[in-house]
DNA sequence: CGCGGGTTTGATGATGCTCAAGCCCGGTGG
DNA sequence: CCACCGGGCTTGAGCATCATCAAACCCGCG
C-alpha cells in the first residue's frame, strides 16, 4: 500500500518500528479521501480523529470574537494534523480543520489511538514527540511573533517550508503568520527590490 | 509533611493518587530552596529537573537577538515549571529558570521522572496531563497576541490571577504579556479614568 | 464572457516601540 | 539619621509597524 508505505516512513522519523508492528497498526488506520474546502472537523464538534496526510493539504483554524479566522496549523503531505486538546480531552474544538487542495489522509480515532497503545506500546513515545514537538512549534512561534518583524518571520517560513508558498494560498499565510494578506503582499513587494 | 501534602492536593487535581502512591513517590521529590534572583536553570544547561513550587514564585525567560528578555512562564505556589523540551528531549535549553522571591521547590529529576513511570504508572497520565495543559496554555497566549490589544490581554490575565499583580514586579508581567513595561504602565493609567 | 477568489495598491490611522528623562521609595553606607 | 543610590515605575515625544477600508486588478473556470 502506497499510503502505508508513507504513514511508515514519517513513524520511522521518530521511533524504530518494525514490520510487524506496522502490520498490527495499519487496521486502526482508516483511509479517507477530502475535497478542497471540505471539513474534517467544524468548530464545536469534539475532535475524534488525528489526521496524517498522505496527498494534498490541510490546515487548522479558529475564529475570533471579530469574525476573524487565525490559522494554527498548516499541513502538507507527510505531516499529522488535528486539535490534540479536543482530541485528549473531549472537550469541544474551537479549531475547525478543513482541506485546502484535495487531499488523501489516514485517519486515526481517539478509540484506535487507545488501542493501539496496548497492542504497540512504542506507539506511546511517538506520540508523546508529536504532542512535545506541537507545543515547542506553538512557543516558537509565540516568541518569534513578540520579538521578531512580520518580515523575518516570513523570510524564515520561506527558508524552511518553501514549498508551502507553491500550494498554499498566501491569505493563509498571512493568517499563518499572524498578519493581514494586505501587509504579506506589501512585505513580499519589498522584498523583491 | 507540609510541602508534600501541597504536592498531593496538586497531583489530586489531575490524578484519583491513593496515599500508598504519596509514599511511593515522595523519595523521588528533593526539597530545595532558592534564594530571590537565583537561578534554577541557565540558558544552554539541559533542564534537568521539573520544580513544584510549594512558596515563593518564579520566571522562566529566554534571551532574542537583541538581548532582550522575553517571559514565558510564571509560576507562584502550587504551580510546576521547567523546560518541559529540553527536560524530555535532552537538548540545551533556550530558557532560564530563576526566583523572583525567595522561594521552596519540590524537584523531580528526569531520571527520577522515568523511575516514578515505573512504580506508579498513574503518574504517565498526569504528566500528559501537564504538557497538554502546557501546550493549549501556549497556544491561547498565542492566539489572543494576535487576535487581541495588550489591554484586553491583561485585563485577561487580572481576571484569571488577580495575585499575580500584587507579587510579580510589572515589568515582568509586561514581557509575559509580550509588550514593553512603557506600554503596560499607559494601559494601567488609561484603565484607571 | 463574466464571475469570483485571490492578490495588489493606496490612503489613513491605531497600536505599541524607542529613546530620554524624571519620579518614587526602600535600602545602604557614611 | 540623613544622603545617596538604584531598581522599578511613569511620562512624554516621535516613530515604525501593521491594521483598516476602499478600490482595482488578475486570471482560471464554469
Amino acid at each position: 500500500m502506497e499510503q502505508l508505505e508513507f504513514l511508515r516512513n514519517n513513524l520511522l522519523e521518530k521511533v524504530n518500528i518494525s514490520s510487524e508492528e506496522m502490520e498490527l497498526l495499519a487496521p486502526y488506520f482508516i483511509p479517507k479521501t477530502l475535497k478542497r474546502k471540505k471539513e474534517l472537523n467544524r468548530i464545536g464538534d469534539v475532535c475524534k480523529d488525528i489526521a496524517f496526510v498522505t496527498k494534498g493539504s490541510l490546515r487548522a483554524y479558529s475564529i475570533d470574537d471579530k469574525g476573524t479566522e487565525h490559522v494554527s496549523q498548516l499541513a502538507l503531505e507527510n505531516h499529522w494534523i488535528a486539535d490534540l486538546y479536543s482530541l485528549l480531552s473531549g472537550k469541544p474544538s474551537e479549531f475547525a480543520i478543513e482541506a485546502m487542495e484535495d487531499s488523501e489522509l489516514l485517519l486515526l480515532s481517539a478509540h484506535n489511538l487507545d488501542c493501539i497503545y496496548l497492542k504497540v506500546p512504542l506507539m506511546e513515545r511517538f506520540f508523546r514527540k508529536l504532542l512535545e514537538k506541537a507545543y515547542i512549534t506553538t512557543l516558537q512561534r509565540f516568541n518569534s511573533t513578540i520579538s521578531e518583524t512580520a518580515a523575518i518571520r516570513y523570510k524564515n517560513l520561506l527558508q524552511n517550508n518553501s514549498d508551502l508558498l507553491h500550494r498554499v494560498p498566501l491569505i493563509y499565510i498571512a493568517s499563518y503568520l499572524g498578519i493581514t494578506p494586505e501587509s504579506l503582499s506589501r512585505i513580499r513587494k519589498n522584498m523583491s527590490l
